[in-house]
DNA sequence: TCTGTTAGGATACGACTGTATCCAAACAGG
DNA sequence: CCTGTTTGGATACAGTCGTATCCTAACAGA
């Protein structure tokens, strides 16, 4: 078989470039034609790795998906390996975790904190609309809402039986309201309406009032002897 | 002059047919002929009273934040009067009603809690979306909001001084949080991830933690000398 | 070297878009 | 009754859209 094109490389390239369109000028934006001249390509070559829009756009929020996921695990390995992570194999898992700094890396990944995940968030929040009127596009974005969901909320119950939190909570609303309100303020900052730090700020000040007001910052570890404190971010 | 025809009243039919397109469709299945066949007139009407597109999706969002005003307004009359409401000519304002009520009434006119109201739900977080990477329509789109914010917190801030919530609380975050949650759960609802009675639930539950867990409940008045209790909502 | 498959350039089609123009009914004021 | 303005029907124009087709380089395997 002849040249030697990388196909799932290509893909990627043309899905970041949707991406890049959808993020800065909107879905609405986003045409084969405009996709191709970002990516640098002709309107062929998307015609070719893409048999149509809907695959195209399909791809790109399959790769919103996958960053978010990326981003979170990455934010939740910093909170267990707060300074130069060395990270030996016997190291301590996302279940070694206090239920506090996992809420704290998840929630702190949703809402926008640097340029990338701001743009990243501005797409998903374009798709996340489309899909109001779209069924084909809501079902494949909601999958990883509410398998977040309900991972947080079987999280959170576990920490309840733990002590963690007090008894009368209850775990599924906690969450529920938690990330409803981790996504409302996502829009208030994509929207200008607050910065980052008042967001995270807001979100700490729930966690506290969830936790207990005892210790006030996310610890990172589940207090085997004496946890380190390792603050994930706020003010 | 010839003919009489109310130009407010065709302006006003021709936005209520683009709301009903925008919030069924979608904001991108727009288009002046849509419009045009949407409200049974031909294309020439809504070039007639709309010199284009953009002032068309501008009334579009007007009428929207009018809407939501005329709502909140309705909601707090009825969370005074709660009954068969007679209301003499001195009749209680929103000044005279507890914090509390004007928080619940107004978060609970957020969530869409009917059908008409979730329609206007789909259209505004369309119209949001679109302000992302639209200014002119970012300018529009967030003077209610805005406004609402700053009320709130005012609000909430006399009732502080009043005793009514403890003194520990910050009104600005409070509110920025409360408004914050009631939008996330907003997309939430529209998405079919939850019902409106568990957004309702969660928002009650938040309000109870903040006025303290004492009543649980939404008193419409200020205690006077017995307040009635006027539930307007929840579970 | 020859051959057959793959990767893409070039072009075109029909549908739909916002906007503009032309013109004829409809009707109020003189 | 006449006239001039308002209202809207009919049509057109230049773009852009997703998609399809045709055809030719480029190159791996024989």
């Amino acid at each position: 078989m002849p040249k030697q094109v990388d196909h799932d490389e290509r893909r990627r390239e043309l899905t970041a470039a949707l991406l890049r369109i959808a993020s800065t000028r909107g879905l609405q934006a986003v045409s084969m034609r405009e996709v191709a001249a970002e990516a640098g390509v002709s309107l062929r070559v998307v015609q070719y790795y893409f048999a149509n829009k809907q695959a195209l756009l399909e791809s790109g929020l399959a790769e919103l998906g996958a960053r978010m996921n990326r981003r979170a695990k990455q934010r939740a390995a910093a909170a267990i390996e707060p300074v130069g992570g060395e990270r030996v194999e016997g190291e301590p898992s996302v279940g070694e975790m206090t239920a506090r700094a996992v809420l704290a890396a998840v929630l702190g990944t949703v809402v926008p904190f640097d340029e990338q995940s701001r743009l990243d968030s501005m797409a998903w929040t374009a798709y996340y609309t489309a899909a109001l009127t779209d069924p084909v596009l809501a079902a494949a974005g909601l999958t990883l809402p509410n398998a977040l969901e309900s991972f947080l909320t079987k999280r959170l119950a576990a920490a309840q039986q733990a002590g963690e939190i007090a008894p009368d909570r209850d775990p599924r609303i906690e969450v529920a309201g938690l990330l409803a309100l981790a996504n409302g303020l996502t829009s208030s900052v994509l929207s200008g309406q607050r910065s980052y730090e008042d967001a995270t700020e807001i979100i700490e000040y729930h966690l506290d009032r969830l936790f207990g007001p005892a210790d006030g910052l996310s610890r990172a570890r589940v207090p085997s002897g004496e946890g380190s404190a390792g603050r994930i971010s706020g003010h």
